[in-house]
DNA sequence: AATATACAATGATATTTGTCATATTTCAAT
DNA sequence: ATTGAAATATGACAAATATCATTGTATATT
């Protein structure tokens, strides 16, 4: 299946009869709040699955799903999945493996959002970017985010977010080009992350 | 097994070779901060399980768990775990379901916890205590939690928790008794955790 | 190329939250 | 009962962050 940029794959409260494995391309996991504002969760790449959680659970999917790039995956239908899951020991251990550490993923951002303040957690999200997407050869970060794609990951204003892009770019710890963002000096970022 | 209250179950990096079965007693479960911080990620008690997601991925584990209660426990070594796993394909599925089930909720408390402001997340954390732990006779949430656990829960000063507490109570949306919480105003709470 | 539209940037200001200082209370140990 | 230590509470202030308003800039569409 093929995706475009900004198409959704499956929204929130929808029920899926299968999983998605992402050959190429990136998405954003995100949940809508109650005033409407966008979290994102996490990001998914090629070589991820999509979906099992709710396929697993047997529940409606709790994520909205959005390309940010045009994207390729394969379907597998939730049949084949439980007759892998049945059939292969490897196959259930691996999935298994996935989830516990999808879950220690999140504990981890958990404990970073809530403890660190916008400063620190935009730091540490441009790390994190950079370790998740890689550079492109001309040193910049592989993903186009919006500014208010990156404020939706942190858990702040806009505003908030575009301001300490500037300050950072100020410092020279960072370049931007416009939606594109290269890290210079990570040994800082690291340190703002940690508080210091 | 028995733990006293305050009494350590098992330390972020140190590795365990089995599960804990909680069957009476609540526990903890926190993350150090780089700043030497508590960040409370979960509470788990009577009928969870504890360690296996560091069991099944094979790693050390990443959070501290420390009993708030007199603790009862079962051990379950790792190879009868393994075993079990093998020959008993519910096990697995089940094990594979909580394993989503905490995944999902994870996700929920990261999007809460970006999103809401520290008298919005309090609200919430209220709520959502009272609905973990119960009521005693007395309508007061069962369990026990210092202002500075609370604060570790929400991620804010101490100071800060205790002034909003301060001001739930004046606005008779709570009850204060020591450490003991009860919740007089649901609906209110639940307003004020949805931002209105 | 011109226009419209979304996005990004920045200033001014209000609000929220953290920090430090200092009481006050609680509770355990003697 | 007295003391001491820890937890809770509160005030004053500083710092961080959100909000609103405005301007500038890129991008797509015609």
């Amino acid at each position: 299946m093929t995706f475009k940029k900004g198409q959704v794959v499956f929204t929130e409260g929808s029920s899926i009869n299968g999983v998605f494995c992402v050959k190429t391309g990136k998405c954003k996991l995100s949940k809508l709040n109650s005033n409407g504002k966008e979290q994102i969760v996490r990001f998914v790449k090629g070589g991820d699955v999509l979906g099992y959680r709710s396929v697993i659970a047997d529940e409606p999917v709790t994520l909205t799903v959005t390309a940010l790039d045009d994207m390729n995956a394969c379907f597998i239908p939730k049949s084949d999945i439980f007759e892998a899951l049945e059939k292969n020991p490897k196959f259930i251990m691996d999935m298994m493996k996935t989830a516990c550490s999808d879950l220690k993923d999140a504990n981890m951002t958990l404990s970073k959002m809530a403890q660190k303040n916008v400063r620190e957690r935009l730091a540490d999200t441009l790390l994190f970017l950079e370790e998740t997407f890689e550079i492109t050869e001309d040193g910049y970060i592989d993903v186009q985010l919006s500014r208010e794609e990156i404020s939706s990951i942190i858990g702040t204003a806009t505003e908030s977010a575009i301001r300490l892009l500037s300050g950072f770019k100020k410092e020279k710890l960072i370049n931007l080009r416009g939606k594109s963002i290269q890290i210079l000096d990570a040994q800082k970022l690291r340190n703002i992350s940690e508080g210091f």
